[in-house]
DNA sequence: TGGTTAATTGGTAAAATAGCCAAGAAGTAT
DNA sequence: ATACTTCTTGGCTATTTTACCAATTAACCA
């Protein structure tokens, strides 16, 4: 792999890193009904503020989300909405998965 | 996060993190064009063939490829085509970020 | 001003990931 | 049988990621 083409795979796995955790997953998913404040998305992952919020910069630095200060508070909302039609395809290969173990089972 | 939803989010998190790599995305653009042995993506990807083998089995886990061996070859498939769509999102992504960061240098 | 809420940042320890080398398994050929 | 090729697995180290706590910043209110 020559270094033009490992720069440009690297780009690609930066933004799909963001989205490879549990939580950040969970958060892309919430956003996909509407914006919501850290302190909502703390209080329905269940984490500490400060993990939520490290999260959720590292979403936004992917691009993925995108930040807006209203007071004390701030709201998130997605800008890459094709994002979800991707997850629509992680949801099919896991059921493809799953059919597979059933199959292997008999 | 109640236990059901952490497991599902968690399920699909090991699924994006399987494509989280440089040279894993580079395998699922090269099978994109057709089936590849071992011998060949470790040519083009310039590492050790036991990086490979692993990366191979990481995506192989995940449901996104699928090895059929042939005499001492073995060669792989994509299962999810899918996945090239996600990836194209991913480059829009990309060009938005780009297009973000040229507006800020004015 | 002082107090309160909301969010980010720095520090740290534990866990996961990645890469190479060495060794082993499986097939083919001489 | 021996040698050779192809690929996988185990071991090890270095790097990265993650999560919490503590401290800080920022906005608002009494």
């Amino acid at each position: 792999m020559d270094i033009q083409t490992r720069a440009r795979f690297s780009a690609r796995a930066r933004v799909i890193k963001a989205l490879s955790h549990p939580s950040r997953l969970f958060i892309v998913d919430e956003l996909s009904r509407g914006e919501r404040c850290v302190c909502e998305l703390t209080e329905l992952i269940g984490a500490d503020t400060s993990t939520v919020s490290k999260h959720l910069s590292i979403l936004r630095n992917a691009g993925i989300i995108r930040d807006d200060k209203r007071g004390t508070q701030v709201f998130y909302q997605l800008t890459m909405p094709c994002v979800l039609r991707f997850l629509d395809c992680v949801e099919t290969i896991m059921q493809e998965n799953a059919q597979a173990q059933m199959s292997l089972m008999g």
